[in-house]
DNA sequence: TGAGTTAGAATGGCACCACCCGTC
DNA sequence: GACGGGTGGTGCCATTCTAACTCA
């Protein structure tokens, strides 16, 4: 299966959504591939720091790591237009647009999402970094996709300090020393099952 | 006055910053400008919601609108690399550097700010979005610029749920409804303070 | 001051008394160098996951490093024998020589040690990784070199889990989230004293 | 049977392992021989301070000893690289590689299996020092090898003062005086026969 | 609009248990 | 064989901060 993690706003855990999708499918044991192709190197500078039981490769060397590979996570190069959407979307079996809930990230995803409505392709939206306490935004924010039938993943994703932690130790949360370590990997792990599931 | 706010990530409150410094300079009853170089547009779809005591334009359309203001916060577009920093620097007054204190954030920055350690420009970091439970993080990310001797205010901006309520009102932090509107524009008031009298 | 770390054993703490002595003398606010000598890099990969507070350099590049630097911390190339001893010690104004308190590696410090009794220079050995449950063999470790008047630092090291924390973040162990993680650093800044007064 | 020890990282028990395998073969009434590579001739040492069912011998006077003994033991010098480790590996009939929990020794076996993965011949890790608290790093260390498809024996050693005065007294654990003598030396007598079984 | 209450999350402290060492 | 001491791990509770709800 091949995954795509793409944003139009920085800050909406675009690689944390990635690399726990490729340690989701790494648990299968079939091989799988995280590709960075974000020009700052999120994630490559990610794997630098834990040991991974995936591959991690830049976006040029993806055509040689991509053959040993079952599944494949891309994490996109930062903010691509409507345009480089419809491209990003025929390139994959489904493309996941991680949001925060917040009116200026909503705004530029429904926009670009506008123009591209015709989209042919499996593509949907991923709330993250919900704050618990904030329920009013979070169900606003749901309806607002809802009500214009533009495709949202039951599971979102919630703001706890163990992904901090995980991305400062360069492990996936499950691997974190932390009180909450493990309801914040059942989200992903939740997600990982309704991709799968689909 | 000129000030720059730019960040090597998105999600920090970038446009937030250069709003409310906007708001902040239009206290004072003479002209500002707040230009919105994000290809996002945020500030402009910010304006388009509220009535704004200052003006607001493109990028593109600096050159009439500079003229008549005394004070212009310029909304930089997203992501400068070490080269183009430097000439932002020198193109203002201030270089306002937001950052949140998550380790990718503090990464990306620290090794930027790095390669333009010679720069001569007045520039300074900010630290955004932080959580006041976290207070040890909180400690950290200060001590980190400390220790290296690059300016950061002494005035750091808390997130509030106040500041999504203004971005979905497209007004500032001062004019919305919320209990704790008052504490979080006072952080900008503070924050434009240290400005004006350093 | 320029302080080396030897020993004629692996696991002895080599690597984690020389990074908590640079760490120490950081806090004097002169410039600190910590050199690695290791083949593997032990000090280096170290500091590449966290932000230091001190320069880290390759042995290789000491002569460049070593103007700027008023402290130089020097962590060995492993295992020196009775020779390489020597020159070792007339390279610096401290030669520390960290040992576990079991019978193999008492024996390879002692032998060693009698080898270049004649050692002109300042050195000094420290008990490292104590279990403090075992009382007998730490007091008898400590006697076995005072009886063949080796001097010994007064302070020693016990073996606490905040150690291995720090290792694993890349930071000293007084920037580690753990219970005992003052009484740990309070060890190496003890020490640190007790040369500092010496 | 040729049984070599190997490891990348000091004070990881290497020559208590070579010790009481040779021990362990020695209770087959087989000649056994026990050769110490090691520059610091610690098996030498140990076998000094005791009377010995086996043999123990320099490896520069390898050649005479083993034409006399069915089983040989070899204590390897410290620290092959990955190059060094084939010509070991296919000098005996099996390679041991030692190791403990900690982050460090871990990074420092897994790279290097890493780069001989194609080797041909039979080895397998051995968990060593463990200290039964730390449940949880035992647990992680032991399935970052399964997970890696690295063999591992089931059987590993725990940390106990028993083996520190087996080395004091320069005999095996089973013939010091020691309330968990018999438990110490269960665990190698475990790890016997699963070499024997294999 | 303002005050009180409840709930989620992060942090820090403390008690408890498991394990091992040493001693009696 | 029993006990106390030291350390590691875990779980519980109290505190703090903020968001959201309720009531006046």
């Amino acid at each position: 299966m091949i995954v795509t993690v793409a944003s139009f706003k920085g800050g909406v855990g675009k690689t944390t959504t990635a690399f726990h999708l490729a340690k989701f499918f790494s648990l299968t044991e079939e091989p799988t591939l995280l590709v960075d192709g974000d020009p700052n190197r999120s994630s490559l500078s990610w794997a630098d720091r834990g040991e991974l039981p995936f591959e991690v490769c830049d976006f040029d060397a993806i055509a040689m790591a991509a053959r040993k590979a079952e599944h494949i996570i891309i994490d996109t190069k930062s903010y691509p237009d409507a345009r480089q959407l419809e491209v990003l979307a025929k390139g994959c079996d489904l493309l996941i647009l991680p949001t925060t809930a917040d009116a200026l990230a909503l705004d530029a995803l429904v926009s670009t999402i506008k123009a591209v409505r015709q989209l042919k392709a499996d593509y949907s939206v991923l709330l993250t970094k919900l704050d618990s306490r904030e329920t009013g935004s979070n169900k606003a924010a749901r309806e607002l996709f809802e009500s214009r039938d533009i495709p949202i993943f039951k599971q979102s994703i919630r703001q706890l300090s163990a992904f901090k932690k995980a991305a400062l130790a360069g492990v996936a949360v499950c691997d974190v020393a932390d009180r909450r370590a493990g309801e914040a990997w059942n989200e992903y792990k939740l997600l990982g099952k309704e991709i799968h599931d689909a």
